[in-house]
DNA sequence: TTTCATTTTGCAAACGCTTTAAATTCGTCT
DNA sequence: AGACGAATTTAAAGCGTTTGCAAAATGAAA
């Protein structure tokens, strides 16, 4: 039985409350040399000797010593920590994409050895206070930044302080120099649009928010360009908005297009929530999908599966970006580039049953 | 215009990068007096004279000073931070609990002042090592420990090592002296077959998982004590169960149940991922739900509201509940109480349109 | 003016680690 | 034996804070 084993809590108990040792100066003294040699033992130095090394390692799994990060910290200058902040939105709106970003950020980073740090909001105070806090304490090596607006001031924050952060999502003004990992939303509402014009469909409605996000930006003038590309006079494009996070505006712009003198064959939805919702409500006017009306959507969620008869949409394979982002945070961190790192990724489309051929009209 | 508005960069920038005091000792310069003074000064220490506090205040605003944190942890011997092990599930596996459940966490952590820190579980090194890590390396001040298991290394060890720590989730033995918070599945389940009883349900479905996690062992309990209270010789109830995560092994589970000799009228799924795996393979049966098959689930997720016909099921609050748990790990923080704390959460149960009557097998 | 109590401020020692520069040990070669 | 260079080890100085204790300044009383 190895000592260290402490599963077997009577064994275990002992290990971890009495024999452990919790400082070098400890581990120092009951292998009787200096906190320095254990120092560069555990680190791994070569000018420690190697018999030593072996010494201080066993010694140190056997006594569960592990080093205090805050001490490491401070000197190193480093803290091991990448920052997030966790923006509060109202009290019942479920977040579909912080756990799954969250996940992939924490798997990108532990395998550079780093953790993650959520800040959260606090009511009342807004987002970029607690940003500075977050940096200005020291707490974090470097930052992910979500779901960049068309003109950003936490960015501006950032890049005045010069500190090291990726952006999930990028500025507008593409003359903006900066770190960040984006989808491409302009192939995919092309790529929906191309999708659509083939089955048939030549009016197509776009249910989007009037907010200045770039998200926003970059798939609306995705489609755009694909009608502007199509040249065919008798596509025609409605489009309908409403206030980001306002579920009540959602669903009443949902319902000015579906009961518009002539409704669309197809209706894009921004995002999958906007989709999801169109069906719901499609589906409450006796519309049946995709015979009546094809529903495009884009993020695929978890629900976009669940949600009969399963919504066509775009995944954008959050998790793995995440992942990607951790990544290039760690490299900015380390090698501090002059050169902006961008990845532009392009999202999947996942074929599911709510689009199809268009209506004839005829009918 | 005040000098500490960062919202202009011209302006903003100059404060953020030459200005700026990093540390105590140049904020202390600035002002003339010994960092003492303006250590104390900051913390509001009654012995420094009101007028210096003032100044020293005035001058950390404008010079925007952040305490180094890692400084302060060192020697305060806390971090202000709440530790929370992230699982790693297969890659595919969306995790409806987390985002909700850290949103939570953060909103009870940020009243009081603290911070969430997230520690990812790498490939193949397990939960309980990390978690050591995370406690040993003291960058926490307690933890957080979801999903708890019947029986539970990482409780095992936390109470060995006298750790704060908050469970969500409870231990199956009754005796175990620890802090928790736990929905009360229970009498969720019990409310469940009196629905269900009071529709004239007398054969129930029950899908389940295999693995010994307490919250199964309470919902099932539930479940029997109230079909055993009812004394009624004609309920029946069959069970099927796979192991969690195995998503295959679901689906297998759930169709030799819709497929038996004679089907239950009623299923209920051990949480709603089951539930609507279940009202997916009942669809794909030529089922119509609930005329031919009532189906309750447990949790609440946000898929359960989008899938047809919408899910009946329990709303746990996961998010309320993260934020108490978050507002007792600090309370065992601060005040290391002697009797276990512990909480028992009723779920409300959300009467959506996948319950109906018992339909009639006369038929 | 001196004295004493009171208010206000500062020195210096931690906290646990890394690292520079210096000291010690060891083997080897005159 | 002595000496030199290489291989090991160590003492001590920080990193930026908090805080016990002591010193300085202030004010009132003698």
């Amino acid at each position: 039985m190895k000592i260290s084993d402490c599963k077997r809590s009577n064994r275990g108990e002992a290990i971890l409350v009495s024999q452990r040792a919790k400082t070098l100066k400890e581990l120092a003294e009951r292998l009787d040399v200096s906190i320095t040699t254990v120092s560069r033992a555990l680190a791994g130095h070569e000018q420690i000797a190697l018999k030593t090394r072996q010494r201080v390692a066993e010694a140190a799994r056997e006594l569960g010593y592990v080093p205090n990060q805050a001490a490491r910290h401070l000197v190193l200058g480093r803290s091991g920590f990448a920052g997030f902040v966790m923006p509060i939105r109202g009290l019942n709106f479920a977040d579909s994409y912080l756990g799954e970003f969250i996940t992939g950020l924490g798997e990108g980073l532990v395998s550079h050895g780093m953790d993650l740090f959520l800040a959260t909001v606090p009511q009342g105070r807004d987002e970029l206070t607690v940003l500075r806090h977050v940096v200005e304490s020291g707490r974090a090596d470097g930052v992910v930044v979500p779901r960049i607006a068309e003109v950003d001031t936490r960015i501006d924050y950032l890049t005045a302080r010069n500190f090291p952060f990726v952006a999930h999502g990028r500025l507008l003004d593409p003359r903006a120099r900066h770190h960040w990992l984006d989808s491409d939303g302009e192939t995919a509402f092309a790529e929906a649009f191309e999708m659509l014009y083939g089955l048939g469909h030549r009016h197509i409605g776009l249910i989007t928010i009037s907010d200045a996000m770039t998200f926003r930006h970059h798939r609306e003038t995705g489609l755009h360009r694909a009608i502007a590309a199509r040249g065919d006079p008798a596509v025609r494009l409605d489009v309908e908005s409403f206030p980001r996070f306002d579920r009540g505006a959602s669903v009443a712009a949902i319902n000015r297009m579906l009961h518009a003198e002539t409704r669309p064959t197809a209706i894009i939805g921004l995002f999958d929530e906007i989709a999801l919702t169109v069906m719901e409500e499609a589906a409450r006017a006796g519309l049946s999908i995709p015979r009546d009306l094809s529903v495009v959507g884009f993020d695929n969620i978890t629900a976009s599966a669940y949600a009969p008869p399963g919504l066509t949409t775009f995944d954008s394979g959050n998790r793995a970006c995440a992942s990607e982002i951790a990544h290039m945070l760690v490299e900015v961190i380390e090698t501090r580039p002059d050169q902006p790192m961008t990845r532009l990724i392009r999202p999947n489309l996942i074929l599911r049953a709510s689009h199809g051929p268009a209506p004839d009209r005829a009918q």
